[in-house]
DNA sequence: AAATAAATTTAGTTATACCTAAAATATTAT
DNA sequence: ATAATATTTTAGGTATAACTAAATTTATTT
Protein backbone atom coordinates (compact mmCIF):
# COMPACT_ATOMS: atom_id res chain seq x y z
CA UNK A 1 0.00 0.00 0.00
CA UNK A 2 1.25 3.28 -1.17
CA UNK A 3 1.21 6.56 1.15
CA UNK A 4 -1.62 7.63 -1.11
CA UNK A 5 -3.41 4.77 -0.81
CA UNK A 6 -2.85 4.89 3.09
CA UNK A 7 -3.99 8.45 3.11
CA UNK A 8 -7.30 8.00 1.28
CA UNK A 9 -8.44 4.53 3.40
CA UNK A 10 -8.15 6.88 6.51
CA UNK A 11 -10.06 9.32 4.64
CA UNK A 12 -12.74 7.24 3.61
CA UNK A 13 -12.52 5.29 7.62
CA UNK A 14 -13.41 8.81 8.95
CA UNK A 15 -15.84 9.67 6.56
CA UNK A 16 -17.35 6.58 7.25
CA UNK A 17 -17.96 6.63 10.63
CA UNK A 18 -20.17 9.85 9.38
CA UNK A 19 -22.01 8.58 6.76
CA UNK A 20 -21.87 4.46 7.01
CA UNK A 21 -24.23 4.33 4.11
CA UNK A 22 -21.18 5.63 1.44
CA UNK A 23 -19.29 7.66 1.19
CA UNK A 24 -19.11 10.75 -1.91
CA UNK A 25 -16.61 11.26 -4.12
CA UNK A 26 -16.29 15.07 -3.40
CA UNK A 27 -16.33 14.48 0.55
CA UNK A 28 -13.16 12.39 -0.07
CA UNK A 29 -12.04 15.14 -2.29
CA UNK A 30 -12.45 17.58 -0.01
CA UNK A 31 -10.49 16.24 2.78
CA UNK A 32 -7.50 15.32 0.70
CA UNK A 33 -6.93 18.81 -0.86
CA UNK A 34 -7.17 17.23 -4.18
CA UNK A 35 -9.99 17.34 -7.20
CA UNK A 36 -12.91 14.47 -7.58
CA UNK A 37 -11.30 12.83 -10.54
CA UNK A 38 -8.22 12.19 -8.87
CA UNK A 39 -10.36 10.57 -6.54
CA UNK A 40 -12.16 8.33 -8.98
CA UNK A 41 -9.01 7.04 -10.03
CA UNK A 42 -8.14 6.22 -6.75
CA UNK A 43 -11.57 4.33 -5.98
CA UNK A 44 -10.83 2.07 -8.72
CA UNK A 45 -7.48 1.16 -7.90
CA UNK A 46 -8.58 0.78 -4.30
CA UNK A 47 -11.47 -1.37 -5.48
CA UNK A 48 -9.22 -3.54 -7.61
CA UNK A 49 -7.10 -4.13 -4.46
CA UNK A 50 -10.35 -4.87 -2.23
CA UNK A 51 -10.00 -2.49 0.25
CA UNK A 52 -13.33 -0.53 -0.84
CA UNK A 53 -16.53 -1.56 -2.21
CA UNK A 54 -17.07 0.77 -4.82
CA UNK A 55 -20.33 1.53 -7.02
CA UNK A 56 -20.01 4.07 -9.81
CA UNK A 57 -22.07 7.11 -8.73
CA UNK A 58 -22.98 6.06 -5.34
CA UNK A 59 -19.76 6.47 -3.37
CA UNK A 60 -17.59 3.87 -1.47
CA UNK A 61 -17.75 1.80 1.78
CA UNK A 62 -14.45 -0.19 3.10
CA UNK A 63 -14.52 -4.21 3.08
CA UNK A 64 -13.04 -5.67 6.17
CA UNK A 65 -9.74 -5.60 4.44
CA UNK A 66 -9.99 -1.84 4.23
CA UNK A 67 -11.74 -1.55 7.48
CA UNK A 68 -8.69 -3.19 9.19
CA UNK A 69 -6.17 -1.16 7.37
CA UNK A 70 -7.63 2.09 8.26
CA UNK A 71 -8.11 0.84 11.71
CA UNK A 72 -4.07 0.19 11.70
CA UNK A 73 -3.57 3.61 10.23
CA UNK A 74 -5.26 5.27 13.01
CA UNK A 75 -3.88 3.55 15.42
CA UNK A 76 0.08 4.28 14.49
CA UNK A 77 -1.38 7.84 13.99
CA UNK A 78 -2.86 8.10 17.15
CA UNK A 79 0.19 6.10 19.49
CA UNK A 80 2.63 8.06 17.48
CA UNK A 81 1.10 11.43 18.70
CA UNK A 82 1.05 9.88 22.67
CA UNK A 83 4.55 9.82 22.26
CA UNK A 84 5.19 12.97 20.89
CA UNK A 85 3.54 14.72 23.86
CA UNK A 86 4.05 12.48 26.64
CA UNK A 87 7.98 11.55 25.88
CA UNK A 88 8.86 14.53 23.82
CA UNK A 89 7.01 17.24 25.26
CA UNK A 90 5.50 18.45 21.93
CA UNK A 91 2.03 20.62 22.92
CA UNK A 92 -1.15 18.80 21.56
CA UNK A 93 -1.51 21.29 18.99
CA UNK A 94 1.89 20.06 17.23
CA UNK A 95 1.46 17.15 17.18
CA UNK A 96 -0.77 16.30 14.38
CA UNK A 97 1.12 16.82 11.27
CA UNK A 98 4.27 15.19 11.92
CA UNK A 99 2.00 12.45 13.23
CA UNK A 100 0.70 12.29 9.64
CA UNK A 101 3.80 11.49 8.30
CA UNK A 102 4.83 8.77 11.22
CA UNK A 103 1.33 7.11 10.29
CA UNK A 104 2.81 5.45 7.28
CA UNK A 105 6.01 3.95 8.72
CA UNK A 106 5.66 0.18 7.52
CA UNK A 107 6.37 -2.16 10.55
CA UNK A 108 3.84 -3.73 12.60
CA UNK A 109 6.71 -5.02 15.29
CA UNK A 110 7.26 -1.18 15.85
CA UNK A 111 4.03 0.02 16.37
CA UNK A 112 3.39 -3.09 19.13
CA UNK A 113 6.99 -2.03 20.60
CA UNK A 114 5.94 1.41 20.61
CA UNK A 115 2.59 0.55 22.11
CA UNK A 116 4.16 -1.02 25.29
CA UNK A 117 6.27 2.00 25.19
CA UNK A 118 4.05 3.92 25.96
CA UNK A 119 2.21 1.76 28.79
CA UNK A 120 -0.62 0.66 26.27
CA UNK A 121 -2.64 3.86 26.03
CA UNK A 122 -6.33 4.33 25.16
CA UNK A 123 -6.48 7.37 24.07
CA UNK A 124 -4.45 9.85 22.21
CA UNK A 125 -4.02 13.29 23.11
CA UNK A 126 -6.93 14.84 21.90
CA UNK A 127 -8.94 12.17 23.75
CA UNK A 128 -9.29 10.17 20.65
CA UNK A 129 -9.35 6.25 21.16
CA UNK A 130 -6.41 4.15 20.11
CA UNK A 131 -7.30 1.02 18.13
CA UNK A 132 -5.68 -2.21 19.93
CA UNK A 133 -2.77 -4.35 17.75
CA UNK A 134 -6.31 -6.40 16.78
CA UNK A 135 -8.22 -3.14 15.67
CA UNK A 136 -10.62 -3.60 19.00
CA UNK A 137 -11.53 0.25 19.48
CA UNK A 138 -13.01 0.54 23.42
CA UNK A 139 -16.30 2.60 23.09
CA UNK A 140 -16.17 5.39 25.93
CA UNK A 141 -19.80 7.32 26.16
CA UNK A 142 -19.42 10.67 25.94
CA UNK A 143 -21.31 13.83 25.40
CA UNK A 144 -20.89 17.62 23.89
CA UNK A 145 -20.33 20.26 26.59
CA UNK A 146 -23.19 21.69 24.51
CA UNK A 147 -25.76 18.86 25.20
CA UNK A 148 -24.99 18.37 29.18
CA UNK A 149 -27.47 18.74 31.92
CA UNK A 150 -26.80 22.06 33.95
CA UNK A 151 -25.29 21.77 37.49
CA UNK A 152 -23.90 18.46 37.20
CA UNK A 153 -20.15 17.98 37.74
CA UNK A 154 -18.24 16.02 34.37
CA UNK A 155 -14.79 15.62 33.12
CA UNK A 156 -13.37 17.24 29.55
CA UNK A 157 -12.08 13.74 28.12
CA UNK A 158 -11.52 15.05 24.44
CA UNK A 159 -11.84 17.58 21.87
CA UNK A 160 -14.33 17.23 18.19
CA UNK A 161 -12.63 19.58 16.97
CA UNK A 162 -8.42 19.42 17.31
CA UNK A 163 -7.73 22.73 15.09
CA UNK A 164 -4.63 24.61 16.22
CA UNK A 165 -6.96 27.81 16.96
CA UNK A 166 -8.97 25.52 19.26
CA UNK A 167 -6.32 23.43 21.32
CA UNK A 168 -4.39 27.22 21.98
CA UNK A 169 -7.90 28.80 23.06
CA UNK A 170 -8.15 25.86 25.33
CA UNK A 171 -4.76 26.20 26.41
CA UNK A 172 -5.14 29.62 27.35
CA UNK A 173 -7.83 29.03 28.92
CA UNK A 174 -6.32 26.63 31.18
CA UNK A 175 -9.02 24.01 30.42
CA UNK A 176 -7.10 20.36 29.72
CA UNK A 177 -8.03 17.05 29.42
CA UNK A 178 -9.51 15.76 33.34
CA UNK A 179 -10.56 19.34 34.05
CA UNK A 180 -13.72 19.08 35.65
CA UNK A 181 -16.62 21.12 34.05
CA UNK A 182 -20.01 22.11 35.01
CA UNK A 183 -22.34 24.00 33.43
CA UNK A 184 -23.28 26.60 35.97
CA UNK A 185 -25.90 29.19 33.55
CA UNK A 186 -27.07 28.65 30.03
CA UNK A 187 -27.85 31.84 27.94
CA UNK A 188 -31.22 30.94 25.95
CA UNK A 189 -30.58 33.43 23.19
CA UNK A 190 -27.21 32.42 21.63
CA UNK A 191 -26.61 29.81 24.42
CA UNK A 192 -23.59 30.86 25.36
CA UNK A 193 -22.87 28.78 28.73
CA UNK A 194 -20.98 29.84 32.07
CA UNK A 195 -18.99 27.67 33.50
CA UNK A 196 -16.65 26.18 36.01
CA UNK A 197 -13.57 24.61 35.21
CA UNK A 198 -11.95 23.34 37.68
CA UNK A 199 -13.21 25.66 40.60
CA UNK A 200 -13.26 28.72 37.81
CA UNK A 201 -15.68 31.01 36.43
CA UNK A 202 -16.20 31.59 32.56
CA UNK A 203 -17.76 32.49 29.80
CA UNK A 204 -17.96 30.41 26.84
CA UNK A 205 -19.49 30.56 23.55
CA UNK A 206 -21.69 27.61 21.69
CA UNK A 207 -19.42 27.03 19.23
CA UNK A 208 -16.55 26.19 22.26
CA UNK A 209 -19.03 23.89 24.75
CA UNK A 210 -19.69 22.39 20.92
CA UNK A 211 -16.33 20.65 20.57
CA UNK A 212 -15.65 19.49 24.36
CA UNK A 213 -16.42 16.18 24.73
CA UNK A 214 -16.79 15.40 28.84
CA UNK A 215 -17.85 12.39 30.34
CA UNK B 1 12.91 17.34 -1.43
CA UNK B 2 11.10 14.00 -2.08
CA UNK B 3 12.47 10.59 -0.13
CA UNK B 4 13.86 9.78 -3.33
CA UNK B 5 15.83 12.62 -3.87
CA UNK B 6 17.15 12.00 0.00
CA UNK B 7 18.01 8.59 -0.71
CA UNK B 8 20.98 9.77 -3.51
CA UNK B 9 21.69 12.49 -1.56
CA UNK B 10 22.62 9.85 1.62
CA UNK B 11 24.02 7.22 -0.95
CA UNK B 12 26.20 9.92 -2.25
CA UNK B 13 27.34 10.89 1.18
CA UNK B 14 28.46 7.89 1.77
CA UNK B 15 30.33 6.65 -1.39
CA UNK B 16 32.43 10.26 -1.13
CA UNK B 17 33.54 9.59 2.32
CA UNK B 18 35.64 6.83 0.43
CA UNK B 19 36.01 8.59 -3.12
CA UNK B 20 35.70 12.58 -2.18
CA UNK B 21 37.16 13.41 -5.55
CA UNK B 22 34.01 11.85 -7.30
CA UNK B 23 31.52 8.98 -6.69
CA UNK B 24 30.59 7.61 -9.73
CA UNK B 25 27.18 6.58 -11.25
CA UNK B 26 27.69 2.75 -11.34
CA UNK B 27 28.49 3.16 -7.85
CA UNK B 28 25.20 5.14 -7.05
CA UNK B 29 23.55 2.82 -8.89
CA UNK B 30 24.76 -0.78 -7.45
CA UNK B 31 24.22 1.23 -3.56
CA UNK B 32 20.24 2.32 -4.26
CA UNK B 33 19.68 -1.21 -6.25
CA UNK B 34 18.72 0.63 -9.78
CA UNK B 35 20.09 1.55 -12.96
CA UNK B 36 22.66 3.72 -14.12
CA UNK B 37 20.43 5.21 -16.50
CA UNK B 38 17.94 6.16 -13.37
CA UNK B 39 20.76 7.59 -11.77
CA UNK B 40 21.94 9.73 -14.63
CA UNK B 41 18.17 11.05 -14.69
CA UNK B 42 18.24 11.82 -11.18
CA UNK B 43 21.90 13.63 -10.78
CA UNK B 44 20.41 15.92 -12.98
CA UNK B 45 17.66 17.18 -11.15
CA UNK B 46 19.61 17.39 -7.96
CA UNK B 47 22.09 19.09 -10.01
CA UNK B 48 19.42 21.60 -11.12
CA UNK B 49 18.35 22.20 -7.46
CA UNK B 50 21.94 23.02 -6.07
CA UNK B 51 22.57 19.66 -4.03
CA UNK B 52 25.21 18.33 -6.57
CA UNK B 53 27.75 18.93 -8.52
CA UNK B 54 28.06 17.12 -11.64
CA UNK B 55 29.77 16.92 -14.97
CA UNK B 56 28.71 14.66 -17.36
CA UNK B 57 30.83 11.47 -17.71
CA UNK B 58 32.53 12.64 -14.60
CA UNK B 59 30.80 11.66 -11.34
CA UNK B 60 29.51 14.21 -8.63
CA UNK B 61 29.95 15.77 -5.49
CA UNK B 62 27.87 17.28 -2.85
CA UNK B 63 27.53 21.07 -2.79
CA UNK B 64 28.03 22.35 1.11
CA UNK B 65 24.14 22.39 0.38
CA UNK B 66 24.00 18.55 -0.38
CA UNK B 67 26.09 17.63 2.41
CA UNK B 68 24.47 19.35 4.95
CA UNK B 69 21.19 17.70 3.83
CA UNK B 70 22.89 14.38 4.07
CA UNK B 71 24.42 15.01 7.44
CA UNK B 72 20.86 15.65 8.47
CA UNK B 73 19.15 12.58 7.06
CA UNK B 74 22.48 10.70 8.59
CA UNK B 75 21.46 12.46 11.75
CA UNK B 76 17.85 11.66 11.69
CA UNK B 77 18.69 7.92 10.34
CA UNK B 78 21.40 7.28 13.43
CA UNK B 79 19.28 9.01 16.34
CA UNK B 80 16.12 6.73 14.98
CA UNK B 81 18.09 3.58 15.65
CA UNK B 82 19.55 4.80 19.00
CA UNK B 83 15.59 5.21 19.84
CA UNK B 84 14.61 1.80 18.63
CA UNK B 85 17.58 -0.01 20.43
CA UNK B 86 17.78 2.18 23.48
CA UNK B 87 13.70 2.54 24.33
CA UNK B 88 12.11 0.04 22.12
CA UNK B 89 13.99 -2.68 22.64
CA UNK B 90 14.88 -3.80 19.22
CA UNK B 91 17.86 -5.84 18.45
CA UNK B 92 21.15 -3.77 16.60
CA UNK B 93 20.03 -5.72 13.26
CA UNK B 94 16.73 -5.07 13.26
CA UNK B 95 17.20 -1.33 13.76
CA UNK B 96 18.55 -0.45 10.20
CA UNK B 97 15.04 -1.00 8.12
CA UNK B 98 12.84 0.93 10.20
CA UNK B 99 15.54 3.53 10.40
CA UNK B 100 15.86 3.99 6.22
CA UNK B 101 12.20 4.56 6.77
CA UNK B 102 11.98 7.09 9.89
CA UNK B 103 14.80 9.21 8.29
CA UNK B 104 12.43 10.75 5.80
CA UNK B 105 10.02 12.20 8.55
CA UNK B 106 10.35 15.76 8.01
CA UNK B 107 10.07 18.26 11.26
CA UNK B 108 13.36 19.51 12.87
CA UNK B 109 12.15 20.13 15.94
CA UNK B 110 11.25 16.39 16.40
CA UNK B 111 14.69 15.41 15.41
CA UNK B 112 16.29 18.16 18.09
CA UNK B 113 13.39 16.78 20.84
CA UNK B 114 14.01 13.17 19.81
CA UNK B 115 18.15 13.99 20.48
CA UNK B 116 17.55 15.73 23.94
CA UNK B 117 15.42 12.51 24.67
CA UNK B 118 18.10 10.18 23.98
CA UNK B 119 20.58 12.17 26.13
CA UNK B 120 22.52 13.68 23.02
CA UNK B 121 24.06 10.37 21.98
CA UNK B 122 27.19 10.57 20.18
CA UNK B 123 27.11 7.37 18.80
CA UNK B 124 24.44 5.15 16.90
CA UNK B 125 23.72 1.35 18.03
CA UNK B 126 26.39 0.52 15.69
CA UNK B 127 29.37 2.86 17.12
CA UNK B 128 28.89 5.22 14.08
CA UNK B 129 29.10 8.49 15.15
CA UNK B 130 25.77 10.83 14.95
CA UNK B 131 26.36 14.60 13.79
CA UNK B 132 25.12 17.18 16.07
CA UNK B 133 21.70 19.60 14.70
CA UNK B 134 24.60 21.84 13.12
CA UNK B 135 25.78 19.10 11.22
CA UNK B 136 29.24 18.57 13.20
CA UNK B 137 30.55 14.83 13.32
CA UNK B 138 32.67 13.85 16.32
CA UNK B 139 36.15 12.50 15.33
CA UNK B 140 36.85 9.39 17.64
CA UNK B 141 40.18 7.57 16.64
CA UNK B 142 39.66 4.04 15.84
CA UNK B 143 41.10 0.48 14.23
CA UNK B 144 40.32 -2.27 12.98
CA UNK B 145 41.02 -5.52 15.07
CA UNK B 146 42.54 -7.19 12.28
CA UNK B 147 45.26 -3.63 12.58
CA UNK B 148 46.06 -3.94 16.17
CA UNK B 149 49.15 -4.46 18.21
CA UNK B 150 49.54 -7.82 19.36
CA UNK B 151 48.37 -8.20 23.47
CA UNK B 152 47.27 -4.98 23.85
CA UNK B 153 43.82 -4.40 24.83
CA UNK B 154 41.15 -2.43 23.08
CA UNK B 155 37.59 -1.62 23.75
CA UNK B 156 34.99 -2.65 21.03
CA UNK B 157 33.46 0.80 19.38
CA UNK B 158 31.65 0.10 16.26
CA UNK B 159 31.11 -2.21 13.62
CA UNK B 160 31.88 -1.63 9.59
CA UNK B 161 30.02 -4.22 8.24
CA UNK B 162 26.19 -3.93 9.55
CA UNK B 163 24.74 -6.55 7.99
CA UNK B 164 22.83 -8.99 10.17
CA UNK B 165 24.56 -11.99 9.50
CA UNK B 166 27.75 -10.15 11.08
CA UNK B 167 26.09 -8.84 13.92
CA UNK B 168 24.32 -12.63 14.69
CA UNK B 169 27.48 -13.53 14.55
CA UNK B 170 28.88 -11.06 17.11
CA UNK B 171 25.73 -11.48 19.50
CA UNK B 172 26.33 -15.04 19.50
CA UNK B 173 30.07 -14.69 20.47
CA UNK B 174 28.82 -12.42 22.72
CA UNK B 175 30.95 -9.53 21.69
CA UNK B 176 29.04 -6.08 21.79
CA UNK B 177 30.08 -2.37 21.86
CA UNK B 178 31.99 -2.02 24.99
CA UNK B 179 33.32 -5.70 25.23
CA UNK B 180 36.86 -5.68 26.09
CA UNK B 181 39.31 -7.52 23.31
CA UNK B 182 42.94 -8.46 23.34
CA UNK B 183 44.71 -9.99 20.33
CA UNK B 184 46.58 -12.97 21.43
CA UNK B 185 47.52 -14.72 18.36
CA UNK B 186 47.95 -13.89 14.74
CA UNK B 187 48.21 -16.98 12.44
CA UNK B 188 50.55 -15.83 9.84
CA UNK B 189 49.01 -17.79 7.14
CA UNK B 190 45.29 -17.12 6.76
CA UNK B 191 45.37 -14.04 9.52
CA UNK B 192 43.51 -15.60 11.88
CA UNK B 193 43.17 -14.02 14.94
CA UNK B 194 42.99 -15.87 18.41
CA UNK B 195 41.86 -13.15 20.45
CA UNK B 196 40.50 -12.92 24.68
CA UNK B 197 37.05 -10.69 24.80
CA UNK B 198 35.95 -9.83 28.06
CA UNK B 199 38.55 -12.70 29.44
CA UNK B 200 36.93 -15.25 27.17
CA UNK B 201 39.35 -16.77 24.24
CA UNK B 202 37.82 -17.02 21.02
CA UNK B 203 39.13 -17.84 17.20
CA UNK B 204 38.16 -15.44 14.99
CA UNK B 205 38.77 -15.31 11.07
CA UNK B 206 40.22 -11.79 9.32
CA UNK B 207 36.79 -10.83 7.80
CA UNK B 208 35.90 -10.51 11.63
CA UNK B 209 38.89 -8.24 12.60
CA UNK B 210 38.61 -6.73 9.46
CA UNK B 211 34.91 -5.33 10.18
CA UNK B 212 35.23 -4.46 14.16
CA UNK B 213 36.50 -1.12 15.36
CA UNK B 214 38.46 -0.97 18.58
CA UNK B 215 39.92 2.09 20.14
C1' DA C 1 47.14 5.20 -32.52
C1' DA C 2 43.62 2.17 -33.12
C1' DA C 3 40.75 -1.23 -31.40
C1' DT C 4 38.21 -3.09 -27.72
C1' DA C 5 35.87 -2.84 -23.45
C1' DA C 6 33.61 -0.43 -19.81
C1' DA C 7 31.00 3.29 -18.11
C1' DT C 8 27.66 6.67 -18.87
C1' DT C 9 24.13 9.13 -21.18
C1' DT C 10 20.14 9.62 -24.31
C1' DA C 11 15.81 8.16 -26.28
C1' DG C 12 11.75 6.18 -25.78
C1' DT C 13 8.31 3.48 -22.33
C1' DT C 14 5.81 2.54 -18.13
C1' DA C 15 3.13 3.23 -13.62
C1' DT C 16 1.62 6.41 -10.03
C1' DA C 17 -0.86 10.23 -8.73
C1' DC C 18 -2.13 14.21 -9.80
C1' DC C 19 -4.55 17.90 -13.08
C1' DT C 20 -8.37 20.40 -16.50
C1' DA C 21 -12.17 20.20 -19.46
C1' DA C 22 -15.92 17.73 -21.27
C1' DA C 23 -19.40 14.15 -20.90
C1' DA C 24 -22.48 11.40 -18.23
C1' DT C 25 -25.43 10.60 -14.39
C1' DA C 26 -28.12 11.86 -10.33
C1' DT C 27 -30.65 15.20 -7.68
C1' DT C 28 -33.64 19.13 -7.13
C1' DA C 29 -36.74 22.50 -8.48
C1' DT C 30 -40.33 24.09 -11.48
C1' DA D 1 -42.31 15.21 -16.33
C1' DT D 2 -39.08 18.25 -17.74
C1' DA D 3 -35.56 21.49 -16.95
C1' DA D 4 -31.87 23.18 -14.26
C1' DT D 5 -28.23 22.16 -11.11
C1' DA D 6 -24.98 19.44 -8.74
C1' DT D 7 -22.15 15.47 -8.59
C1' DT D 8 -19.33 12.19 -10.60
C1' DT D 9 -16.87 10.03 -14.24
C1' DT D 10 -14.18 9.91 -18.55
C1' DA D 11 -10.74 11.57 -21.68
C1' DG D 12 -6.59 13.43 -22.32
C1' DG D 13 -2.44 15.56 -20.26
C1' DT D 14 1.62 16.52 -16.73
C1' DA D 15 5.60 15.38 -13.45
C1' DT D 16 8.17 11.86 -10.92
C1' DA D 17 10.89 7.97 -10.85
C1' DA D 18 11.63 3.94 -12.58
C1' DC D 19 12.86 0.78 -16.85
C1' DT D 20 15.24 -1.21 -21.63
C1' DA D 21 17.86 -0.57 -25.61
C1' DA D 22 20.77 2.22 -28.31
C1' DA D 23 24.21 5.78 -28.70
C1' DT D 24 28.02 8.22 -26.85
C1' DT D 25 32.09 9.00 -24.19
C1' DT D 26 35.99 7.43 -21.51
C1' DA D 27 39.38 3.98 -20.20
C1' DT D 28 42.21 0.07 -21.27
C1' DT D 29 44.63 -2.99 -24.36
C1' DT D 30 47.15 -4.24 -28.15
MN1 LIG E 1 -4.09 13.74 14.60
MN1 LIG F 1 -5.26 13.04 17.70
MN1 LIG G 1 21.47 2.01 9.62
MN1 LIG H 1 23.61 2.37 12.24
Amino acid sequence: MTISEENYIKVIYHLSLVSPRGVNTNAIAGMLDTKASSVTDMLKKLSDKDLVSYQKYHGVTLTDKGLHSAKMIVRKHRLWEVFLVDKLGFSWDEVHEIAEELEHIKSEQLVNKLDAFLGFPIADPHGDPIPNAKGVIQKVEKQLLSEVEINVSFHCIGVKDSSTDFLKYLDKQKIALGSVVKVVEKENFDDTLIVEIDGKRLTISNKIANNLYVQ
